[in-house]
DNA sequence: TCTTTTGTTATACTTATAATATAACAGTTA
DNA sequence: TAACTGTTATATTATAAGTATAACAAAAGA
């Protein structure tokens, strides 16, 4: 099982799935084409609700990670998921600024804010090129 | 008036006050010792209730951003932000993984992502020094 | 002294979200 | 046929967000 659920976090649980399955795909444990467990069987494993489990496959689909086939299963996004548009660069700025504000009050140097973040590039490998579509 | 609200954001409203602040501290267009408006003031011209302003200042002080004096008012803290200690650090790093995760999987390379968070830093100007604390 | 202003506390209400609990439906697959 | 799939529907509980008043107590200003 890779979904690992914290009941004390502040994070939903549905988002901590959802979180969990991106985090899979970018580090390359969870590849293009790949079923996932149905919701029954995920929300089973997790001693959840299966509404659960469906809001945050239900999420990741809206989002282009996910393919969803009434009966056949949940799938990772086969033609690889969607690619940095606009709309998300806009959200990535949104989502950032705060916390990067947040660490330049703290004291935090550029430096060490952008080593922090390479890091954490790095601790997923080279699980970027993992959804293998030609593309083009 | 520093603080603008939307009321069409996914964002609460508190949070919105909240984040504001603090990037009018990083900006350095908050200062050390600066006096914020009162919560009726504040709220008053944001059109919204004191008690959602109340608790965007009460997190702040919670976070070490303010100081908050029963009659004399909210103050921008005078001896300086709390710096970063190892809690931070860790909720840090817990805050941008899966924003990382999610970049990875839409194709940003780690050049990019970074560039993005070198502008964003370098966007507050050097507003970090702003806070007049002699330390040592 | 009196009035105003301050954050604070208390109570109440509405709305939205999160999570759970069942149950049933309609295709798919074994 | 039987088991399994995501889906839909309904209901309930708990918590968070936001608003609305009202009152309190201490400090500052006139």
């Amino acid at each position: 099982m890779i979904v690992h659920i914290d009941l004390e976090s502040k994070d939903p649980i549905y988002t901590q799935v959802r979180n969990q399955i991106v985090e899979g795909i970018a580090g390359g444990k969870l590849k293009a084409g790949e079923r996932l467990p149905s919701v029954r069987a995920m929300a089973s494993d997790l001693g959840i609700n299966l509404h659960t489990v469906n809001k945050g496959y239900k999420q990741l689909e809206k989002e282009g990670f996910l393919n969803i086939h009434r009966q056949r299963g949940v799938v990772i996004a086969p033609e690889g998921i969607t690619k940095a548009d606009a709309g998300y660069w806009e959200e990535l700025r949104h989502g950032t600024r705060p916390i990067v504000a947040e660490a330049i009050c703290r004291g935090v140097s550029e430096a060490e804010l952008i080593e922090m973040i390479r890091d954490t590039y790095r601790s997923f490998g080279k699980g970027g090129e993992t959804n293998g579509n030609g593309d083009h």
